[in-house]
DNA sequence: CAGTGGTCTAGACCACCAA
DNA sequence: TGGTGGTCTAGACCACTGC
């Protein structure tokens, strides 16, 4: 595994650990490094470049954080196999693609009532007294007059603060959690799956009814892990799609998007 | 912001700087530390416990890495808010978890055909020559004798490798391609969308015309970036779900699944 | 046992920021 | 200008691996 010496500038402003993460990089994709293969030992590295073992050991680091080499004590480091089977979704690109594109993306707000809580909220909250009561929004995402969207979100509703107009714009659930609340939201979790619109859903979004859509429930936590905020979103499935990515990436991998 | 100075065991076999990105995460999470402020200096840290500055500096890069602090240079290092907009879905959480519950999973071919790519295919393969031959693999995965996903794959076909019967039953994309070929992928893209499933599709999943299902193209690349495999697979949506989580997590906050 | 990666130190110099 | 984080060094000792 002969490593090319002359390209790293100890002078340059880019970062030395920087430069050789890039290098070791560069031999992985083009394959020179295969999978499997040990890298040169971090003492090999350092004397090579004459930096010091250090400054080798955070641009592994990098490259282990790329996924790209593992290490193990007392043996090596070895190039990985790039793995295939753990392709994450970011849901955010829904909004911000649209967002990027140019589109106008429009907050319509259809309803906001103080409600009491039924049994199905009171599981979800985790609470016990009947008597709670939340905040009950429900609205309506459109891109250039075009409805894409429809959201029911609860809110644990609490008299200290006012409830502002502009609050209500707020597209996000954390947005009014904060908003409309003390309470700080510091987790979330999210579950996609997919239906097919009721006829309410379908009049509301200006659609067909039995037509395909993602349906993303969210819940929101605060520091001690209760509920805060829960929320219950379909999406058209005509104009939504989640693209995700793995493996040994390049930059120049990513970009494109369906709008129909 | 005090730091209870006796937290930290230096002769522990826990890593001093494990030690203290915990005491830090501790004093996040339990509120004394809110977002926004500042977290002592990187110097007063290591003073305070009379340790190495860089020991310092690892500790606050496990923070940083789990998006609880952010630095500034020539400011400070400051907890962030939590990021709640981000959610990832891991899409083999299927299977796996299937696999977890205990339930036994198989793979059904139901046919392996050598293809001539058509018009769709030599785009998606970016391939010139109409007259280049695919792999086509139909399959169906079930749980339990319940069928619960549909597959359609597609590789370029090499004749230098033969095709074992005991690589057909391997379910994953990724696994045909290197069985099958010496290109190594790489990469992967998938895309997901919703549908519904057309009368064929319903027939074979052995559910009703109509049904809403995830739709999963996953397009694989090698090195050079250039596509080796293709496939598009539609999982029922009254089986499949996926569950994601952001914020400032807990370990013990996931866990649980629907299988209905 | 020798060789590997994992941790830690006590300095140093730098770029950046705010006053 | 003084204080911050960002980089880098030349050592040191350790735990783990395989012979």
């Amino acid at each position: 595994m002969m490593i090319e010496e002359q390209s790293i500038d100890k002078n340059s402003v880019i970062p030395i650990y920087y430069q050789l993460a890039k290098l070791l990089e560069g031999q992985i994709l083009s394959g020179e490094l295969k999978p499997g293969e040990a890298l040169p030992t971090e003492t090999e590295i350092a004397g090579l470049f004459e930096i010091s073992r250090m400054t080798v050991r955070r641009a592994i680091s990098e490259l282990t954080s790329a996924g790209m080499v593992h290490s193990q004590q007392g043996k090596g480091t070895f190039v990985s196999s790039p793995k295939l089977n753990n392709v994450v979704f970011e849901l955010n690109n829904f909004n911000q693609e649209i967002k990027d594109f140019g589109l106008k993306l429009s907050t319509n707000l259809l309803g906001a009532h103080i409600v009491r809580a039924d049994e199905r909220l009171l599981k979800i909250f985790q609470l016990d007294n009947p008597n709670t009561r939340l905040l009950y929004f429900r609205t309506v995402l459109s891109a250039e007059d075009e409805r894409l969207a429809y959201e029911r979100k609860y809110i644990i509703y609490t008299k200290s603060k006012p409830i502002l107009e502009t609050n209500l714009m707020d597209p996000t659930l954390s947005g009014l959690v904060t908003a409309n609340n003390d309470v700080l939201p510091v987790s979330t979790k999210k579950i996609l799956q997919v239906s097919i619109t009721t006829k309410e859903e379908a009049s509301i979004l200006g659609i067909g009814s039995n037509a395909p859509v993602f349906v993303v429930e969210e819940t929101l936590f605060d520091l001690e892990n209760k509920p805060v905020g829960w929320s219950k979103s379909i999406y058209r499935g005509d104009r939504y799609q989640l693209t995700g990515y793995d493996g040994w990436l390049r930059k120049d991998n990513h970009g494109g998007m369906n709008l129909g």
